[in-house]
RNA sequence: GCCCCCGUAGCUCAGUUGGAUAGAGCAACUGCCUUCUAAGCAGUGGGUCGCAGGUUCGAGUCCUGCCGGGGGUACCA
């Protein structure tokens, strides 16, 4: 069942409706408990004085005292008091606070795990256009929702883990005429390569793979490239566009070769970075399977059945501003072209239709003005509009020393995933990524991070787990026996204090999880790891005494449980030695 | 101009949805390894919670207005 932290929580209310129809016949009131930040301040404490000191027009102070007067025995409260300004304060037993080392033990993997939740929840994130590899923005939106969906789905959510490839629209045609132009080069049909064209070595390489794979097939002369393109210099996109649109025509289906071949390279490269990352998905969704389906065509449809579209220059718009949107969206051009906004509506119909109750779109932060036309679209739709989240991650500004490193997919000049992962590490940059909300804009040092990467608190955290784990060799004997042995030697405020905080971890869960905050986890983490760090320091646990022994031995191994149940959900391994 | 996010210790950041004397890590300084891992522990110093009002028993937290930083404001994705 529930949580025995949760029992006792119960219990407390318990207590104090009962001292409260004593005190006050008649006074209701919802009976609050918080777990107090300062030690001195017990275990849990209420504010049920000072919420109806106010209708008895009494001092709240006096009403505690009185409260605490008429609080029935218990035997998992060792004392109960006023305190402040009229807070009760309650301090447990050491068998109540103990009683959640047997929890541990017996429940192992599964401590902390949430009660299953009714609905289907999915969480899309990352998303990126495969147009090249991952940089330290996608690092964050990577270790922000795949840490949010482990949180999810261990708080006992059914959770579907999503990543929506772009791989229809004009950037995927920029990718495959940047490639095309490179293969052009090795065969000196040089064309000027465009600065807006995609920079990166990776382009080149894809390059060579198809001249290797199928020589000069795809070879046209650069003067019959660049026969009826507009120039460069007047306009750079329009030049772009010209060179997609010639290499359409020169290339025939040669063309959805090389467009393919760019794709499939650029997602492979992706999937294996975030495998590598520990970041898994259930689902790849295709952009493009929308068109060739008719969802695209559908949704427009349907919103247009529900006359929220309009004609205008040639274009259709949609009503958004009808829903909340600060002005209409253009959902198909003047050309006949399908916005990238008419795919995300189908999109995001579709995942209605797959029966997902709730819905986690992890964006950047530059994304945020496409919230309100999606929302607007979805209540167009007559879908509810408010099951849709939106998390927003915001930029991290990657530095090197205090010179700031431009970042452009484009241009190529940027400092990779796979880079920053080699540099710092998997473990370490997850846990440096969580060590900050993900709606504050971050600045990422690389020297510090690397200067850092021996003193970074993820291994504060594995040590802590790497030292139980080697005491356990010490001792020798079988962890497994443990679940057991009498806790009642375990009286030290030390072991008490870290007992206690064991048992807040099924609600740390809870709410971590409700406010969609992993990076909530991480600092827990850090602070049990340092109350163990101290227990270690102040005791030893292989003392002489036995039963003492088994009982601090029990303790260790519970703590140990609960960081690799947290690091897991974190996607931070959790080694027996460092 | 309008919209969104942010402003807390020298630096990087938390702050239990309005609670008690605002906390960690890093950096600085002082101690602790012949005893289970010193990637550790114990301690010291460090604050106008951007500014000014308001709401109430009580505000870092909620409201309004300023100041400062970032992002957005396309028939791009």
């Amino acid at each position: 069942m529930s949580s025995p932290s949760i029992d006792i929580k119960s219990h407390l209310v318990a207590l104090l409706d009962a001292a409260l129809s004593s005190v006050a016949p008649g006074v209701g009131a919802e009976i609050q408990l918080e777990r107090p930040r300062d030690p001195a301040h017990g275990d849990f404490s209420s504010n049920l004085a000072l919420q109806i000191a106010k209708g008895l027009k009494e001092n709240p102070r006096k009403i505690a005292e009185r409260l605490v007067h008429e609080l029935p025995r218990s035997p998992w409260v060792l004392k109960a008091e006023a305190a402040g300004a009229g807070f009760i304060n309650f301090t447990l037993t050491a068998v109540a606070k103990t009683a959640v080392i047997h929890a541990v033990l017996a429940r192992g993997e599964q401590f902390g795990r949430g009660a299953k939740k009714p609905g289907r929840l999915q969480v899309e994130f990352v998303s990126a256009n495969p147009t090249g590899p991952l940089h330290v923005g996608h690092g964050r939106g990577a270790a922000y929702g795949a840490s949010l969906a482990n949180l999810l789905s261990f708080a006992g959510f059914e959770v579907c883990r999503e990543f929506y490839v772009n791989d229809a629209g004009r950037q995927m045609d920029i990718l495959a005429v940047s490639t095309w132009l490179r293969y052009l080069e090795i065969f000196g049909e040089t064309v000027p390569f465009p600065p807006n064209a995609y920079q990166g070595d990776y382009v080149r390489t894809m390059a060579r793979q198809i001249k290797e794979a199928h020589g000069d097939r795809y070879v046209h002369p650069a003067a019959a490239v660049l026969a009826c393109v507009p120039p460069l210099e007047a306009d750079a996109e329009a030049h772009l566009d010209g060179l997609i649109a010639v290499a359409k025509d020169l290339l025939g289906e040669d063309w959805n070769y090389i467009h393919q071949h760019a794709l499939a390279e650029q997602l492979a490269d992706c999937r294996a970075d975030l495998e590598e990352y520990g970041v898994h998905y259930d689902c790849w969704f295709s952009e493009k399977s929308l068109y060739d389906t008719g969802m695209v065509a559908q949704a427009i449809d349907e919103l247009e059945k529900r006359g929220h579209i309009y004609l205008q220059d040639g274009a259709k718009w949609f009503r958004s501003s009808h829903f909340g949107d600060e002005k209409d969206r253009v959902v198909q051009r003047e050309n006949g072209q399908y916005t990238y906004f008419a795919s995300d509506i189908a999109y995001h119909r579709n995942k209605f239709a797959r029966g997902f109750t709730r819905i986690i779109d992890v964006w950047g932060a530059d994304h945020h003005g496409y919230i309100a036309r999606v929302k607007g679209a979805l209540q167009a739709l007559g879908l509810d509009a408010a099951a849709l989240e939106v998390a927003l991650v915001q930029f991290v500004s990657l530095y090197r020393g205090h010179e700031k490193v431009s970042m452009s997919t484009r241009a190529g000049s940027y400092i990779t995933l796979r880079e920053l992962r080699e540099e710092v590490g998997n473990d370490a940059c997850r846990f440096f990524y969580l060590l900050s909300k993900q709606d504050k804009p971050l600045d990422f040092d690389l020297e510090l991070a690397k200067s850092q990467s021996n003193d970074n608190p993820v291994y504060y955290v594995q040590y802590a787990h790497a030292r139980i784990s080697s005491v356990l060799r010490q001792w020798g004997g079988d962890p497994a026996t443990l679940a057991g042995v009498d806790l009642a030697p375990l009286g030290g405020e030390r072991e008490l204090a870290l007992a206690a905080k064991l048992s807040t971890f099924p609600e740390l869960i809870e709410t971590a999880a409700a406010d969609r905050a992993p990076h909530a986890l991480a600092f827990w983490l850090r602070e049990l790891a340092a109350e163990f760090h101290g227990w270690y320091n102040a005791e030893r646990l292989l003392v002489d005494d036995e039963a003492q022994r088994l009982a601090r031995l029990a303790l260790a191994v519970a703590v140990r449980q609960v960081i690799a149940n947290g690091l897991r959900i974190l996607g931070v391994a959790a080694p027996e030695a460092m």
